[in-house]
DNA sequence: GAATGAGGTGTACGCCGTACACCTTCGTCG
DNA sequence: CGACGAAGGTGTACGGCGTACACCTCATTC
């Protein structure tokens, strides 16, 4: 109690706190205009407090990140999978476009955050309970691409022991990498399921490496250039000339 | 001739050597790595000469994506537009991949440059030539998306007089505009067709703001969700499991 | 009431892009 | 031939950035 009275005193900062701030200000600033400093100066604190609950900038947008995932609708209940994936990549579509900024971020961070990993896992889950093989279901989800954002575009998904500690092991190396695998394979079960689907190789160095980008590439244009085709041959005009 | 001996000159630095070099480092050292600073020091040279060539590192993206656009092969030949869409994005890609930094430049660039408004301009002439209509043209560039890069993306495609001079004029501005869309028609014409169709608006705002971005989302989403549905249908495996 | 540790501060470093004034070199023209 | 002007290169400096590091200030706990 005592001397609450001539403070005035700022409750104390917390990273949610700095999340949001941060979200906000990217929000109405864009991208670009969202620094360490700007961001300090808003909320009434020097910048360097920041970095008592973010590790640095990147782990900032990674947190920005986790925020705006966060508001995608959970997946629709239901047989129907195309109805839910549908409702969801909208859902996903509508928590972006509140968020410009967003799927930049997205996009150019190397690794997925675990938010991430969790939507895209749960849209793979959607397809094959809907009865899509694997071989399928990975195909589909390289063509929906960006548009599901971040399962295309290169990125070699995730190799999963990115944020270690110790240089010191040496075949503990490997031990460590098939650990992580199997803790990512229960948390990501399908993800890892497409991603090692067909070929057998040793666990780890397959996560990436083992699907060829130049077909994946070539499938999802030929089934737009099918669909449009397609529409083409029978007269499709959308209603409204 | 004279001197030459002591001074083993440089030869003078142009803005062609300059936006290569910068390509150069720019392809081993990724986006990030490029600096006016290392391109100046690559070049043997202090930052503020490469100035003398460029306006600022903006415009030296732009001159990089020039280049890198200008690796694309030129439009196939033939009555066949499907064979030659996909000829043509199918070249863009072995450029873009050759230069991986330049998809997020292209992308993060606000307006397009020349090059690359003359290569859509010349994809959606193919389709054109082929008989799809503009409606359909258009909705399949939406769809085809960040495939053929650039399009989608809610950029609201070019509004042409970016680069102007004068603060001065006042009804002035709306001539210029027309003057700058009329330019443009005659630069561009199968572009500004299809975002001109339809509405019969005034010219210049119409350019962006004319298209649905929700309809064009939803119908590339449909006709990719459409075909992995048939796909699925009939049984479709990739051979190779 | 001393110890502890979480949260906030101040200073400083090394990057960045680039404005501005200056100097050098060289082709042109009187 | 010499003066000149422009094109090209230099040097210095500014304001911004992210953030390392040492410090201070409290509230809490034993």
């Amino acid at each position: 109690m005592a001397q609450q009275a001539d403070t005035e005193r700022r409750k104390p900062l917390n990273r949610d706190r700095v999340l949001r701030a941060a979200v906000a200000r990217a929000d109405q600033s864009g991208y670009e205009g969202l620094s360490m400093r700007g961001l300090a100066q808003e909320l009434g604190v020097v910048p360097m407090a920041l970095y008592k609950h973010v590790a640095n900038k990147e782990q900032l947008l990674d947190g920005m990140v986790e925020l705006v995932v966060g508001e995608i609708d959970p997946p629709a209940e239901g047989p129907d999978w195309r109805f839910a994936v549908r409702a969801r990549v909208l859902s996903a579509r509508r928590a972006l476009l509140r968020h410009p900024w967003a799927l930049r971020v997205i996009e150019s961070r190397g690794t997925p955050t675990p938010a991430v990993l969790d939507y895209l896992d749960s849209v793979i889950g959607t397809f094959r309970r809907g009865g899509l093989s694997v071989d399928l279901t990975h195909h589909a989800m390289h063509a929906l691409g960006s548009r599901v954002w971040g399962f295309t575009q290169e990125l070699s998904v995730a190799s999963p022991g990115a944020g270690g500690g110790s240089e010191g092991g040496d075949v503990d190396v490997d031990e460590r990498a098939l650990a992580a695998m199997a803790a990512m394979a229960e948390r990501y079960p399908h993800i890892v399921e497409i991603a090692t689907a067909g070929r057998a190789h040793d666990g780890a160095s397959v996560v990436g490496g083992g699907c060829d980008d130049q077909f994946e590439f070539e499938f999802a244009l030929d089934l737009l250039l099918d669909g449009v085709a397609r529409l083409h041959a029978q007269g499709w005009t959308s209603e409204r000339g």
